[in-house]
DNA sequence: ACCGTTAACGTAAACGTTTACGTTAACGAT
DNA sequence: ATCGTTAACGTAAACGTTTACGTTAACGGT
């Protein structure tokens, strides 16, 4: 017979288990037909005596006010239907209780978070922090959050974040894929529902999503002509994997160039590596190798570029005078490497800030119309080429 | 007299206006004793016939399912008092219904968000971006979001930041401080509360909150050491702002060294300057004037020491014959100059992981106990000095 | 004196969860 | 057959907002 009291009736007779819930024994009461469960005192743990501080609510200004919940919502948010006495009585309550909105219980209401996510490959790259200071920037100036998913470069990593966000705690997606992500229903999933995706720099083409890009088609062909009218004729270009539609396009706009020029393309020219020091230098090493010599190079990347002139260098090789470097970004270590750096501006802070600028426009205007932007770059001469 | 139909009875002589409320005239029927509102007809906007494919929720799976919304979510959630068939199929059918929690309406319940909060002062600086990189990676694999601030080395925006992220948005903040900020009442107002504050790399030492901080006084001391082992007897100090305790600490430990070897300090020899290039240059200039004549410097960054050498070359000032270079902060720009950097390394990842492990671990555990740590850091000795 | 009008409130549903507690029926032991 | 036990549900409150709609009283015109 269990030593129970009933908190109903105070028998302490008539009482029955009924069942265990959550690790504990809950009592049904025949007596007064009550089910209870007995709760542990709560023996004032031996934390500070702080009270836990919660947020003083809508509710805990109307009991002060002794008006109801409605008029002090209606009076924080100058909505009409309000004495104006009462409106500056209520603000001024809730300034000197030190009211703030609940953030969560409005967005649940509101059925928008005023957040942006971001999902990146990577944060130690230049490319992508400078980008990701142009969407903060323009995010924030518009009143938006941003929360932002390392991909780290892995495929699985950025389903899972685009999940993770997707679920009602973002108002629009921004979008620069990793370097393994070569499938895409993980995107194809959310066209189309509320919440309006735009992809940035890297992007895939064949989904009906807004896009802003860097001109690597033009700026390729650009610097590919730049360099054939310096008279190059064996020009080396420096890849990316070749999912990315960045490799495909700035492959592209070399080969409209050495076409245009009447110049044969090699294909042992071309490299592609995963941005790692160790791959940049091996293509490197193979092309130095080959016969007629190579007298140009359009890196993937400024630190690439550093890199392979760093090792152009030590192996005493002349440039620009044998070998001409041309980089790719305009990053600020193509100032500090001797001889300065050549390089193909791609405007990366300006695509970040487009990209939050069109799904802010998205969201707001709630029109997700397709739209493509190319951010014109330009050639920057310095010492290199 | 209006010409309204009351939906209720249907009458159209009794209604009397009643009121505008958010733009649309109100009416009240006498006859039933009814207010309403007559609403525009919905003529099926011109937009996409797909329905807006609103989330499907614990209702509708219950719907389905014929059960109740506890039991749907006893099942998702494995809890027990539950048929394991029951679960079971309610697991299934939530598949295929392609359920996806509400992220909000989970954190209102359980007042939590699984987010940290991450406040810098700029996106554009290696240091903070690879803090940034740290605290991210660690965050992400305990589980918990990141939300970033810029505060773009303002004060006010850091407060507006702080302000936003504390409304119930984030478990945890991680903060460090825009150079402009010297009063922190802002942040002493959170302290003790719910949320605990970990601030990193830039601290405020009056606050009673954790902090992880680098070796900027031991390091400066060590460098300095350095230096003086090697010969020089006029060092010149690169500052930040007067008000960083960055600043402070390191020219603490400089103080130090150069007390233990009993040399005299010459406050012309120290330079404090705002992290752009033309402040750095002219403190520069204002050096090589001096008699006598500098014969090393430690820079607050590398990249500051970057175009201190870049300078320093172009008036073909000889590195490290003529005066030694010091970096702060092992960046990758180090590596490129000519010739290469010396520098301390701060290991800025670790500061961002070990803050990101210190805030989730008083998250977990609810212990807000103040602990401050050091990351070890140690001399990269290359060609520069 | 009555009627229409409106200012200025209040009530309650809704957003999508979690969870304390109520309820029922089946089952084994007496 | 009765009673104690428990598995397996359901109900409803709670989280903190927003907002559609109900309600009251005052007031001015007839």
């Amino acid at each position: 017979m269990s030593r129970v009291k009933c908190p109903k009736c105070q028998n302490m007779e008539r009482i029955l288990k009924a069942g265990i819930i959550r690790n504990k024994q809950r009592y049904f009461c025949k007596a007064c037909v009550y089910h209870f469960i007995i709760k542990k005192v709560q023996k004032d743990n031996n934390l500070l005596p702080d009270k836990p501080a919660s947020q003083v609510s809508l509710q805990d200004i109307a009991s002060v006010a002794g008006v109801s919940i409605t008029t002090v919502s209606r009076a924080l948010k100058n909505r009409p239907d309000i004495n104006i006495q009462t409106r500056e009585y209520i603000k001024e309550l809730a300034k000197s209780m030190n009211y703030q909105p609940n953030i969560l219980a409005q967005s649940l209401v509101n059925k928008s978070t005023h957040t942006l996510g971001v999902i990146i490959p990577s944060l130690d790259t230049t490319v992508f922090s400078t980008m990701l200071g142009g969407i903060q920037e323009v995010a924030s100036k518009a009143g938006y959050r941003v929360i932002i998913c390392n991909s780290n470069e892995n495929h699985e990593t950025e389903i899972a974040n685009i999940q993770g966000l997707m679920n009602h705690l973002i108002d629009g997606l921004l979008i620069c894929h990793s370097i393994q992500t070569s499938s895409f229903e993980h995107i194809r999933i959310h066209i189309g529902k509320r919440i309006p995706i735009v992809q940035f720099y890297r992007v895939a083409n064949g989904l009906p999503i807004s896009q802003i890009l860097a001109e690597d088609e033009v700026g390729a062909e650009k610097v590919t002509d730049y360099l054939i009218k310096k008279g190059c004729r064996r020009i080396a270009l420096l890849l990316g994997p070749k999912n990315l539609s960045i490799t495909q396009k700035r492959f592209k706009g070399y080969q409209m160039s050495l076409e245009k020029h009447g110049i044969n393309l090699d294909i042992r020219l071309l490299a592609h590596v995963d941005f790692l020091q160790e791959s940049v230098e091996k293509a490197l090493e193979d092309w130095l190798k080959i016969n007629p010599k190579i007298d140009g190079i359009i890196s993937i990347s400024d630190k690439s570029a550093a890199q392979i002139i760093r090792v152009l260098k030590k192996k005493s090789i002349k440039i620009p005078e044998e070998i001409n470097v041309f980089g790719f970004g305009n990053e600020f270590t193509g100032q500090i490497v001797e001889p300065e750096l050549s390089t193909f501006d791609t405007r990366t802070r300006i695509i970040g800030e487009e990209a939050a600028r069109l799904i802010i426009e998205q969201i707001i205007s709630g029109n997700q119309e397709v739209k493509s932007k190319l951010i014109p770059g330009e050639i920057i001469l310095r010492g290199s080429a």
